[in-house]
DNA sequence: ACCGTATTCAGCGCG
DNA sequence: TGAATACGGT
């Protein structure tokens, strides 16, 4: 290998990539080369002689970190590199607390809550204190712990913060302290931390022990992170804790690509780094390889219209190309049809694949449209952003058997799955449990394990189906360290009845969740079967791969490994937030409307349009060879049709570099904006009138009683029955004991239904 | 306990 | 408009 590596890279690449001692920040315009540069410097430092071990890489996705491992393996085509400390901050934080956890109180197996289970915990703590879940909204309070988390502020701070509680008062919501210090309780007696205590918890570690942070200190010789502008405060902190021996430490990013301040990135860690460190060397990467002249200059154009910036001039070597385009339709309809017909075109006329065209809007909801329009034209294309594969209910379900298998105090896992499949213990008896749980402080696991210590009021039948549950987790429980993870993954799905709870359910959905369950089972499978693996230190973690060991590996994850599975010659939709990082041949950046992009929500003071001009300038800097931009001049939004103007954005764009359609061609056009919306808009009024006034009708029959139990005992499948509403029918089915007896019924009149015995006014007729 | 229907409420989304 | 939740009937 030797240095020619270093011969692929410009000048500036180059001083980046040698200059590895001490702290250096690279500035890295878009498109200029940054992964090139990334990969490089860490080969580079391997080369040199740094041992694989000494280096830390922080990236902001996992899918950055996957595909920078790979780079650097073919780059130095040493095994080493696959000991480089490598992915995103919460994964790195989550092994490193695994070890040290104790030193805070938690076990090494501590469950990791997603956003959907914090989310869920937010939601019964504030039905337990019997508030207002429309005054006290979930995401509200979220956003509120996160916020809090993120600044470094405890539940004990937050409540004594005058300004902050003051806040929650002036927004009505004056017990959002409470309900975070009892979320933080909570989470404590569940083993669990949630993605932001990951950060938080470090933070407490490496502040409160000394000698753990000086273990971390001498191990990371060699610090680097990726999109530092989207790093948020306590990331700085414990990055700079980190580095505060060595300060060899390398931050990579561009100011002008920072677009995720909703979340609490910090653009100051950027624009103050040079404080911290005052013998930093900065590195401008300012060549554009990426983009036409034209794309460049445009791009230029609208950030320029920031101020407070670093300084530094885009620029290219490539061609000219041609300026933006701009589309103006009547409507939303009509926009997506005059996109996808411009796709269409440019694709015939060079004849060109569809994965070199993307579509890309400020929010999900517009994708709606294209897709119909793509569709007609018979274009494959493929929205990101959906529901990830690991969010899916079915495998949400599973995944807490195993959360639950692997930490009985998992909370949020077991109230999920304590009666699914069905099993009788109802939402009553949770509740229960959870009081008792309460009062004695501790974890529902617990009170089910001693139920007449924790004074828990049930009846005996229940007390049975606690105990048949809480006995078949602990077998799962005593296997876990000597069964591989797809055999105990398989058994757990088996024997606790989703399997055949799936199987049973015959309708498109049904099945798609029973494929799901079966990829998942799969992909466990995979993970069983990949060769033993040495830990960090180069230790055999263990002979058998254990199913603690993938959940590990998939707390973290998310759907980014699906992405691409397929052929891949499909036209991307996605929103500019998705988008980055990415290039396309031909870009199409739509819904280029006031209120819309820039977004209204946004829109509270000038630093948010700061800030929707960076996601603009993002958007428009994807582009390869070619920018399209679109807006219509009404569009539906939540329902109803709303008159649209221009974004502010297309004028910032000089002139020079972007085509203003002919006006003789638009005009016409916009006199008949509403043709197709008044006929959609009447018909489900209308059909909604329809259906109530039926509802009437029905309610207005008597009551009678329901069948007796001997009838409900003869019932057979195959007899003819007659129900007081739906008609005759034909039994196909029975199926359920005693009270819970159920039939499945074809109905002359309204087809099949499933009824409840216990419930149903049926009536045998032969 | 569960299912279909009424009602409500919208932002981007890493881990 | 449509997804997510609340409600009421069985």
């Amino acid at each position: 290998m030797g240095n020619d590596i270093l011969k692929q890279l410009n000048e500036a690449q180059r001083k980046a990539v040698i200059h590895t001692d001490g702290p250096s920040m690279v500035i890295a315009g878009a498109g200029s080369g940054k992964t090139r540069v990334l990969t490089y410097r860490l080969a580079y430092l391997l080369q040199q002689g740094v041992d694989a071990f000494n280096v830390l890489a922080l990236t902001f996705t996992n899918k950055a970190a996957r595909e920078m491992k790979e780079r650097i393996l073919e780059l130095v085509g040493n095994r080493d590199a696959r000991n480089v400390w490598m992915g995103t901050f919460h994964s790195i934080f989550a092994r490193i607390l695994r070890v040290e956890g104790h030193l805070l109180g938690f076990p090494s197996n501590f469950s990791i809550y997603d956003t959907d289970d914090s989310k869920r915990l937010i939601k019964s703590i504030i039905r337990e204190m019997d508030l207002d879940p429309k005054v006290y909204n979930v995401n509200y309070i979220l956003n509120r712990i996160s916020g809090a988390k993120t600044s470094l502020i405890t539940p004990q701070g937050y409540n004594s913060n005058a300004e902050i509680v003051n806040a929650d008062s002036m927004a009505g919501k004056p017990k959002t302290g409470e309900i975070y210090s009892r979320y933080a309780s909570r989470l404590k007696k569940a083993d669990a931390m949630d993605f932001d205590d990951l950060l938080f918890n470090t933070y407490v570690l490496f502040r409160d022990f000394p000698d753990a942070l000086y273990k971390y200190q001498k191990r990371f010789k060699y610090i680097l992170v990726d999109e530092y502008q989207d790093t948020n405060h306590v990331q700085y902190m414990i990055v700079k804790s980190l580095a505060a021996d060595n300060e060899n430490i390398c931050v990579v990013g561009d100011d002008a690509q920072s677009i995720y301040a909703f979340r609490g990135a910090n653009i100051r860690n950027i624009l103050n780094f040079k404080k911290d460190y005052p013998d930093l060397q900065i590195f401008k990467l300012e060549q554009n390889y990426r983009s036409t002249k034209n794309i460049v200059n445009a791009a230029n154009s609208v950030i320029d219209q920031n101020k407070d910036q670093i300084k530094k001039t885009i620029w290219t070597q490539n061609d000219e190309g041609k300026p933006v385009s701009l589309i103006r339709a009547a409507s939303d309809a009509e926009e997506g049809i005059m996109v996808t017909d411009a796709i269409f075109r440019e694709k015939m006329n060079h004849q060109l694949p569809n994965s070199d065209f993307a579509i890309l809007y400020r929010t999900n909801a517009q994708s709606r449209s294209f897709e119909e329009s793509l569709r007609k034209l018979n274009i494959p294309y493929r929205i990101y952003g959906g529901q990830s594969f690991y969010k899916r209910k079915e495998i949400k379900d599973l995944l807490a058997y195993f959360r639950l298998v692997i930490n009985n105090n998992d909370e949020d896992a077991l109230s999920r799955i304590i009666n699914y499949p069905a099993r009788g213990i109802g939402k009553t008896t949770l509740e229960k449990i959870t009081l008792r749980a309460g009062e004695l402080g501790i974890s529902l696991w617990e009170v089910i394990e001693k139920p007449a210590e924790s004074g828990l009021q049930v009846n005996a039948g229940t007390i049975s189906k606690l105990m048949n549950f809480m006995t078949m987790i602990k077998s799962f429980s005593v296997q876990l360290k000597t069964k591989n993870a797809f055999d105990l993954a398989k058994q757990i799905a088996t024997s606790s009845g989703i399997l055949k709870d799936l199987y049973e359910d015959k309708t498109p959905e049904g099945l798609s969740r029973y494929e799901n369950i079966e990829e998942l089972l799969n992909a466990i499978k995979d993970f069983t079967e990949q060769e033993i693996e040495a830990n960090e230190d180069g230790e055999i973690v263990s002979p058998v791969r254990t199913l603690d060991e993938f959940m590990e590996d998939v707390a973290l994850l998310t759907d980014a490994d699906e992405k691409d599975k397929d052929d891949g010659n499909h036209v991307s939709l996605m929103t500019v937030h998705a988008a980055k990082g990415l290039e396309f041949q031909y870009v199409y950046v739509v819904g280029m409307e006031e209120n819309l992009f820039p977004n209204i929500m946004s829109l509270n003071d000038r630093a948010d349009l700061v800030k929707e001009r960076r996601l603009f300038y993002v958007a428009l800097t994807r582009a390869m060879k070619h920018v399209t931009v679109s807006y219509a001049e009404s569009r539906y939004r939540w329902g109803n049709l709303t008159p649209c103007e221009a974004s502010r954005f297309i004028e910032e764009i000089d002139d020079k570099y972007i085509d203003y359609p002919r006006k003789a061609l638009s005009t016409p056009r916009s006199k008949f904006p509403f043709e197709k919306p008044k006929s959609k808009v009447s018909t489900p009024g209308f059909s909604n009138y329809k259906k109530k006034n039926l509802k009437k009708i029905d309610n207005t029959s008597d009551a009678a009683p329901a069948m007796s139990a001997e009838e409900m005992e003869g019932l057979q499948a195959g007899m003819q029955v007659e129900h007081q509403r739906f008609g005759k029918g034909k039994v196909i089915s029975v199926e359920g004991l005693g009270g819970n007896k159920k039939a499945t019924v074809f109905f002359t009149n309204v087809g099949q239904k499933q009824l409840l015995l216990k419930f149903a006014k049926l009536r045998i007729l032969q």
